[in-house]
DNA sequence: AGCACGCCGACT
DNA sequence: GTCGGCGTGCTC
């Protein structure tokens, strides 16, 4: 076999091309591409295939051969969509070992990393023959109607004669009128990436010359719109490269039709062109500021780092000025010529970050995360492929970017599990991704958190990673005093006002007094998480999932937080009528709510999913805190990320025992984590911070580590618990979720899967079991998981293991109802 | 993932 | 009969 990578072919080959389909399907398959593009085709553009009956995809071009396969015969590609690669053989690469690695297909990849706009969509649509002619009263009822609406409505879409007939079933009848030809099928493409366009102007040449321009005001002189507008651009043009038409008009305030007489003249040209969404011409540039002899020396460390080709592990302190040494590092990207790739967890890409970094780079810096529409995300692709952006400012999807030519990645943020993604597949974790990505562009590459996950702290310690410590808080701002209001004593001596000690009561009182701000966290969104009737113990449940509903004042319902479905509340007990109903725990809204009560006079706000899901919420919330239009903003673990908020002096944490008690053996390292990154937002500036953390186990050892900033501690209490119960990073984890409506059949299944793993990995395998929550969205779950130690054993055999086992799990009938889903590293 | 086909039970 | 529901297998 001729295998081909580029297209320096001869036309009277005939090429074959392995394509990938933006599907869950388990292989590629290969369509014949046509002679016309014998010359043109290359691995990485997208094609227009047909797959299955109707179905039109984009998909996108693997490998190329001139083999034929021997056991059918290929469609044809209907077109070639690039004319040049869309998608680099790095990404290729890429793709490949995310679905190994994460087992996954690599159609799912494929739909993970490309955005939806440069994925064609296919609608069916039928429309009538014109050119046949039929007897409308040979049509029975049903083909009548149809007929009968495509002589109104010219186009139908399979949706459409659903709604029309009211039934579900369409196809076959559609069959038999396109084979009576009486309609046709056509398969629409649209492609939705639309460039934003705008018209420029520009005065023609001649008037360059000084007396053209003089002769040009004397022709003018009886209209003095025109001669308006031509003084607007002559002063526009010589401040700026090009005038827009958009911005003539708004700065002479004319009107369209004096402009129209200048181009209808030829005095103005115009010019469509496409411009980007996002530069904004204002952004000042500032450079030159110089790092804190602290911050020298860990960039020099960082440097020593990259020279052993090291990943780098910068553990700063919070507000230790990290960011500022990764402009540093960004800079010097540059300087070689290559792209620099910033990762942040998604709720950290706040314009604040945004504009720190357009402040330095300009327009270099391209943004990429889920708020972005398709179009923007489109833009911001080509911009990467054509090496336009020299930075990319982005969340866990921007590893999936074409980069040109990638010299560092950094990971800001590095222990945030918002990099993981859970649902759909790939369930990848950004950070290990950017890790092969590196690796794929030899570039460097540096993680960086004030509370590193301990997987990533253990490499560093044992020298796979490069560890380089800032300890010192940038400008001598020092670290808060942390202290613990102990629940249980206070509550023994009546101390507390509803859930706020006296301790965390009384520093509000006195934050509020020097007119300085609060953050309360309490990692729970609504208002009780819990009813109970107190007669019965009757508790509401959701109708889908095994799980309590969370009571939310605000929409006055029950919510369950698991698949969104509400229910009216009651006073009275639906069981015994009693009315005897009371709240179990609380979240944010309780806590806003009860505040409103106690502190009258304060402004209060609550930050939570609940009440930034708007577009602009989150940054609404923001502004309103940093012009002290808040005085306390109570949130979840969104008020731990990330945000620089110069008036903040007390923070509280309300309950620290949800979190340390919390089943999972990360719950101490998440609520360290937590807990230090909350604190991390007091004081950031001229005064020292504090920090209340209630607890009724005020000598938890986690706390005390929180207390005195014991990483150490931390680190090397979990290593011990982890290699004892053979968890990361000593054993790596597979988890795989065996789904299904049937109670008793998830059970089989489960059992069957179980045993098939554990005959060919023995006690690796543990359950299966119900996880906390048994049934979500009406399926029964059973978890199996599988630990694997990381010396001795080879990865992608036991892999290999799994697939084969699922592989039989659905060679048997009974099992084909179960949905399985593999998370690698789910954590 | 769709979608067709085929088998089965239900109802104008 | 015809329709709709669901299980099963295929898509180059």
């Amino acid at each position: 076999m001729l295998k081909l990578h580029s297209g320096e072919f001869n036309d009277r080959l005939t090429l074959f091309a392995e394509v990938i389909l933006p599907l869950a399907i388990s292989r590629n398959y290969t369509y014949r591409v046509p002679f016309e593009y014998n010359q043109s085709i290359r691995v990485g553009q997208r094609v227009v295939v047909q797959f299955g009956k109707n179905k039109i995809y984009t998909a996108l071009v693997h490998q190329l051969t001139t083999e034929a396969p021997s056991l059918y015969e290929a469609k044809y590609i209907i077109s070639v969509l690039d004319d040049k690669p869309l998608v680099t053989e790095n990404q290729l690469r890429l793709w490949q070992w995310l679905s190994s690695y994460y087992m996954c297909y690599i159609g799912e990849v494929m739909n993970a990393a490309l955005p939806t706009a440069l994925k064609l969509a296919s609608e069916t649509k039928i429309l009538l023959n014109r050119e046949h002619e039929f007897d409308k009263t040979l049509l029975n009822d049903k083909e009548f109607l149809i007929v009968e609406a495509l002589e109104v409505k010219d186009e139908l879409s399979i949706n459409d004669v659903i709604k029309v007939l009211g039934q579900k079933t369409v196809m076959p009848l559609i069959k038999s009128l396109t084979e009576k030809q009486i309609v046709l099928i056509s398969e629409e493409l649209n492609n939705r990436f639309k460039p934003k366009l705008e018209t420029f102007v520009k005065l023609h040449r001649i008037y360059n010359n000084p007396d053209q321009l003089k002769e040009l005001f004397s022709i003018l002189e009886r209209a003095p719109k025109q001669v308006d507008l031509l003084m607007v651009y002559l002063r526009l043009s010589k401040i700026q490269p090009s005038v827009t038409k958009k911005q003539l008009m708004e700065e002479s305030g004319s009107s369209t039709s004096a402009f129209n007489a200048l181009v209808e003249k030829d005095i103005f040209r115009t010019e469509k062109k496409e411009v980007s969404r996002f530069s904004d011409p204002e952004i000042e540039l500032i450079k030159n500021y110089t790092l804190s002899p602290a911050q020298q020396l860990a960039f020099d460390e960082i440097a020593n780092g990259f020279k052993e080709n090291k990943p780098v592990l910068l553990h700063g302190v919070t507000a230790s000025g990290k960011t500022q040494v990764y402009i540093k590092l960004i800079e010097d990207c540059l300087k070689e010529g290559r792209q620099a790739l910033y990762l942040l967890p998604e709720i950290a890409l706040t314009a604040q970050m945004i504009q720190r970094l357009q402040a330095y780079f300009g327009e270099n810096v391209g943004i990429y995360h889920s708020k972005y529409n398709d179009n923007e995300r489109a833009e911001v692709w080509q911009k990467t492929l054509n090496n336009q952006y020299k930075i990319i400012l982005g969340a866990r999807s921007s590893v999936f970017l074409p980069f040109a030519d990638l010299g560092l990645i950094i990971v800001d943020e590095e222990h945030e599990t918002s990099f993981k993604q859970f649902d759909p597949a790939p369930r990848y974790n950004a950070r290990d991704t950017a890790l092969y990505l590196a690796h794929l562009h030899t570039s460097k590459i540096i993680l960086g958190s004030a509370t590193p996950s301990v997987e990533t702290y253990f490499n560093a310690t044992s020298d796979r990673y490069k560890l380089v410590p800032l300890t010192e808080r940038y400008g001598g701002v020092q670290l808060p005093e942390i202290q613990v209001a102990d629940l249980q004593q206070e509550r023994k001596q009546k101390s507390m006002r509803s859930h706020f000690s006296a301790l965390l009561f009384t520093e509000i009182e006195l934050a509020l007094n020097r007119k300085e701000q609060v953050i309360l966290f309490q990692n729970r969104r609504g208002y009780a998480p819990m009813l109970i009737c107190g007669t019965c113990g009757f508790t509401p449940k959701c109708v889908n999932c095994d799980i309590s509903l969370t009571y939310h004042k605000h929409d006055n319902k029950l919510h369950c937080h698991y698949c969104g479905f509400k229910d009216d509340i009651f006073y009275r007990c639906p069981a015994c009528g009693s009315t005897q109903v009371e709240q179990k725990g609380f979240g944010t809204e309780k806590i806003e709510d009860e505040l409103a009560i106690l502190l009258p006079g304060a402004q209060i706000a609550r930050m939570d999913l609940d009440s930034t899901r708007s577009k602009y919420g989150y940054q609404q919330l923001i502004n309103d805190f940093e012009e002290r239009k808040i005085d306390i903003l109570v949130g979840t673990q969104m008020v731990t990320k990330g945000l620089d908020f110069e008036n903040v002096s007390l923070i509280g944490v309300l309950n620290a025992d949800a979190m340390l008690n919390y089943p999972d053996f990360r719950a101490f390292e998440r609520s360290y984590q937590l807990m230090t990154q909350v604190s991390g937002r007091a004081g950031r500036r001229a005064n020292r911070g504090k920090v209340i953390i209630q607890s009724s186990q005020p000598n938890h050892r986690v706390i005390e580590w929180v207390m005195y900033n014991k990483y150490d501690q931390l680190f090397n209490s979990e290593l011990a618990e982890r290699s004892g119960f053979q968890y990361p990073p000593f054993y790596r984890l597979i988890q795989i979720d065996i789904k299904n409506k049937d109670l008793e059949q998830v059970n089989e299944s489960a059992e069957f899967l179980a045993k098939e793993l554990k005959g060919q990995l023995g006690k690796r395998v543990l359950g299966p079991e119900f996880p906390l929550v048994g049934r979500i969205r009406n399926y029964y779950i059973k978890t199996l998981l599988i630990k694997i130690e990381k010396e001795g054993v080879s990865i992608s055999k036991v892999k290999q293991v799994i697939q084969a086992a699922i592989d039989l799990f659905y060679t048997q009938k009974n099992n084909r109802n179960s949905l399985i889903k593999i998370d690698v590293d789910p954590y």
